[in-house]
DNA sequence: TTGAAATCCTAGTTGACAGCTAGGAATACT
DNA sequence: AGTATTCCTAGCTGTCAACTAGGATTTCAA
């Protein structure tokens, strides 16, 4: 039940992309390895799995980087999270029923389901400009419970 | 973002416990594996667990096998969970923000925050009754749009 | 009192995969 | 020509899930 590093170095690279770049000036995995500690060569097979799914645009060569293709607010958190580690998916039987032969009749099979479910709707009902957002972010975790002490202090 | 082999085994046996056993008529393990079709000798280790975390007694001897301590109604799929696979953590941050130097001020930590309490709040709805009912688990089902066509066939 | 059927407990095995690192293209600006 | 970037593939390593194996202990019944 863990969200892998891939997936939430890919969140962590989006947020950057999207505070340091604008729509021509592309952000380099250099600066974002300096702001987010990820290593350089770890952060490019993150970069290529997020330009595969088209949510950002690569450009080569000097003064090149990473440009979002789409403005923060068209961007869900879960449209980062399945372009890196795939479909959301607790268990195989959910999107497969064939994968298991109990999947006809499996009561269990129901609340994987209803937790596969639930993990969509938070991922799709926000965006990166939410979490870009300091208001937002600290309302959210205030909801929560979260101890944040200095919100958007760094990168 | 799986749930692993050894927390769905743990909610197969306490159902297959709560179907076919009575408070003075504990289920053996053979009979459960004969069942599920789980290893006796993975199923012990599962059942250990259970056991730590007081869901089930253990009865050894001739006759033996396991009974619930409570009524299926009063035990929770999340305890169930939680008992087999440890506590619902997405990531460590959450519940030690000590694990991460950015955990002060990381916005990802709210995302993460939100998806570890809506999978804690279907685990915590839910019990081991609700699973146990036919029609919970085929209206449940529906909502979701679960294909399921010979529920409680087997087991 | 012996044996069978059960839980109880620990240690070892195996394969897969997350999480990297390394190294070398190709590309584009100065 | 040189430098800074993306682009791409291969390999390495440790950890952990998912078992298997084997034995000790308990209980009951013939």
């Amino acid at each position: 039940m863990r969200i892998s590093t891939r997936g939430r170095y890919a969140l962590r690279m989006m947020l950057d992309v999207a505070r340091h770049g604008g729509k021509d000036s592309p952000v380099s995995l250099a600066s974002v390895s300096n702001r987010t500690g990820i290593s350089h060569g770890y952060l490019e097979q993150v970069a290529m799995a997020l330009r595969a799914a088209r949510l950002v645009r690569g450009v080569a060569g000097r003064h090149g980087g990473y440009t979002l293709t789409e403005s923060p607010a068209d961007i869900s958190i879960r449209q980062i999270i399945e372009a890196t580690i795939g479909p959301v998916c607790v268990v195989d039987c959910i999107d497969e029923p064939e994968a298991c032969p109990r999947a006809d009749y499996c009561e269990c099979r129901v609340v994987y389901g209803l937790i596969n479910q639930r993990i969509g709707e938070v991922l799709e009902d926000f965006t990166l400009a939410d979490l870009a957002d300091p208001s937002w972010t600290r309302k959210k975790g205030e909801a929560i419970g979260l101890r944040l002490t200095g919100l958007g202090a760094k990168n």
